[in-house]
DNA sequence: TATTCGATGTGCT
DNA sequence: GCACATCGAATAC
C-alpha cells in the first residue's frame, strides 16, 4: 500500500484545464481497512466557476458546493438524479470554485471488490466507464466529501506505478445543458474504459 | 445499433 | 416544484 504516494497539493493549485489533462493516467487509490482498490484515470472534465455556467460553482456558495471554493486537492462528491454520486477534485486556490470531474477509469487492483460493489455487469469495461459507475465501483459517496486527496487517506490520487504513453483527446462535455460548447472533456485515446458517446468521434483537437 | 424514457432524492428558486 | 455533471432497460429501426 505504500507503493502509492499522494500527489502534492501544488499539483492541484494550477489551472483547471491543465490539472484535468494531467490527471489522465494517474491512479485513484481507495483504501478501506486493509483492502485497496486502484484505477487509472482515463477520462476527466473541467468545471470552472468563473466563466462556466455548467459548473455548480457558477452562481454562489451553497451547502452542497462549498468545498469547491476551498483549496485545491480536496474531494467534492455530489449526489445526482436521485441515485448516483460523482467524484471530483477541487483545483486552484481557495475562493476560486473550480473542480475536475473524474468521469472514467481503468480498473487495476481490487477488481473483484469492484464487481461486488457494481453488481451484475456483462463485461469488464462497464465496471468504471462513467462517473456514477466509477463511484459505485470504488464505493465513493458523500461520506468522502471534503477528504484531502493530497494526503494518504481513504481516497487519494497517486502517480502510476509505471508510466504509459498515451495521446489525449479533447471534446465537448457530456450530459450538460448549459455551457456545452466548452472543450473541457479529456480522455485517453483508444482506451476502452471511457464513456461511450458520439462526441468521441467529434474530437476537437487531434 | 440508436434513441427514448423512467427511476430517484436533493438542492435551489 | 423542477432541474439535474446518470444509468440501464425498453423501444424503435
Amino acid at each position: 500500500m505504500n507503493k502509492y504516494k499522494p500527489l502534492p497539493r501544488k499539483f492541484y493549485l494550477r489551472d483547471t484545464v491543465t490539472v484535468s489533462k494531467e490527471l489522465l493516467g494517474k491512479v485513484i487509490v481507495r483504501t478501506a481497512g486493509s483492502k485497496i482498490i486502484t484505477a487509472r484515470i482515463t477520462e476527466t472534465e473541467a468545471y470552472i466557476g468563473e466563466h462556466d455556467p455548467a459548473s455548480h460553482s457558477y452562481k454562489k456558495i451553497t451547502e452542497r458546493n462549498k468545498v469547491m471554493y476551498d483549496k485545491g486537492g480536496l474531494v467534492y462528491v455530489y449526489f445526482i438524479y436521485g441515485n448516483y454520486n460523482c467524484f471530483n477534485i477541487v483545483t486552484g486556490k481557495k475562493g476560486e470554485g473550480n473542480a475536475v470531474l473524474i468521469r472514467a477509469a481503468e480498473p487495476q487492483e481490487g477488481t473483484e471488490a469492484m464487481k461486488k460493489f457494481r453488481g451484475k455487469i456483462k463485461n469488464i469495461h462497464e465496471l468504471t466507464n462513467g462517473p456514477a459507475k466509477l463511484c459505485m465501483a470504488l464505493n465513493i459517496d458523500r461520506k468522502l466529501y471534503g477528504e484531502d486527496a493530497s494526503k494518504n487517506g481513504s481516497v487519494f490520487i497517486s502517480e502510476p506505478l509505471k508510466n504509459e504513453k498515451f495521446e489525449i483527446v479533447t471534446t465537448k462535455r457530456i450530459g450538460i445543458t448549459e455551457g456545452r460548447d466548452f472543450p473541457y472533456r479529456f480522455f485517453i485515446k483508444d482506451n476502452p474504459f471511457v464513456t461511450k458517446h458520439k462526441f468521441n468521434r467529434e474530437k476537437i483537437y487531434n
